[in-house]
DNA sequence: GACCGAGTCAAACGTTTGTTTGAAGCTTTA
DNA sequence: TAAAGCTTCAAACAAACGTTTGACTCGGTC
């Protein structure tokens, strides 16, 4: 009855942390069913958060036997484990790749780097089903910890900052690492508020007043954060 | 067995809304036990989430009886309905009585409005366990909708944000209404996301670097957004 | 004293929870 | 073909869930 052994469990360090690596053994179209249910347990996860969710929706999404989660994962717990390892370095690899992409001889405008990073960021909700379910899987995360500490923070808000405080500082040179930081945050916050907002907007959030235009709240945000980068520059403040 | 009548429920409208008004019925120190009930739920449902908290989990706080919970409120959700009651309009006029104090004779500078706002918005959690409990609460309920749709957004967002909205053109004028909101998106945002990482830090979140100043955030909050809305006036973008 | 409504209580309600079981189906290996 | 190993299945598991019940204790009223 014993499950085959878990695979990886975010143990920050592991090995086949990269998409489509399964770990070694019964790579392929092997086990449907397993990719089955981790399609499926995300989207549970994501729409009612992981207390609301049961075992049994996940099963029957999945159309497997309700078994299927403990045999295949070890529980409902490592399945929800089991669901963020993919999605998580697949986000952050996103995010690095467009900022990456800012790399070119001719130092980009503030302007550029930030609407890069921002569309980049937006990107997934824009995109299909499974970018907008791993949105939602993160947000829930963040407020309803679930995985063990720090992993969110090291495996994807770390590198995803970092990067992002090395493109700003090419850009507008002259702030302190330590303020550098708090404006990537400034920065990201409002990122993650739209994506709330975007939520609220689903579920029928300020239905009387046309759809908010996705552009128009990006272009707000370049245009407010390139200010408030700049206005950190120098010895403003402490 | 029936429940005595279940007061407001979140009806949107109702009168009952002061902060301490009970509805008219049994005014007084007359039901400790609900008192005792409304309290323990609270901080269930800010500890562990609507779906994680049992029922027995209140009641055992509360040192009552199981079915304590049903009898006084009529159910696990319209306990939770009845924790928002009090602590949502609390927190709104908590936040207008800030902002209305910066009606004075002469017009305060940018960074004094923001400045204020972002003080009273983060105050509760430097407060009692009270006030941690209803902002946590309170970014719960936004990533895991339970109430009716919009009541939040009613309640508290739309009167917080208009009247910040009033007090930023005040000192800052020539910005269309339109980018006026969003740049009360734009701090609000900033200011949500350091109650997210106040969390974070509770739970041990970047315990190897010395303890993030909250004094210190904040000033870097005022400076950025302060020079984001001046980049917002004239005809800067669309 | 009789009656009433409100509140509390232990106990039990029927459901749903995550997990386990053991038999059966299936492919792979020898 | 036989044995071994992985997967699926219906069924059952004990525990926990939100809610209900009916007896009981009060304090106030006729």
């Amino acid at each position: 009855m014993n499950a085959k052994k878990s695979r990886s469990a975010l143990s920050l360090g592991s090995a086949d942390w990269l998409p489509g690596h399964t770990g070694g053994f019964d790579a392929g179209a092997v086990d449907a069913a397993r990719r089955r249910l981790l399609q499926a347990a995300a989207t549970c996860f994501a729409g009612k958060g992981y207390s609301a969710t049961t075992v049994r929706d996940i099963t029957a999404r999945a159309e497997c036997n309700v078994g299927a989660v403990t045999y295949h994962f070890g529980g409902k717990h490592k399945a929800y484990i089991a669901v963020f390892e993919a999605r998580l370095s697949e986000l952050t690899a996103y995010r690095l790749q467009a900022l990456q992409a800012l790399h070119v001889p001719v130092a980009p405008s503030l302007e550029q780097v930030i609407e890069t990073f921002a569309v980049a960021f937006l990107d997934p909700v824009r995109g299909d089903q499974r970018g907008r379910e791993t949105m939602m899987l993160l947000l829930r995360e963040l407020v309803d910890c679930q995985l063990p500490a720090n992993v969110v923070e090291q495996r994807m808000i770390r590198p995803t900052v970092g990067a992002l405080a090395q493109a700003l500082q090419r850009a507008c040179p002259g702030i302190e690492p330590e303020r550098l930081t708090q404006c990537c945050h400034s920065l990201v916050s409002q990122l993650v508020h739209v994506l709330q907002v975007q939520r609220f907007h689903d579920r029928g959030f300020a239905a009387d007043r046309p759809c908010v235009e996705l552009a128009q709240t990006v272009r707000h945000i370049v245009q407010f954060s390139a200010a408030g980068v700049r206005g950190c520059r120098a010895g403003g403040c402490s």
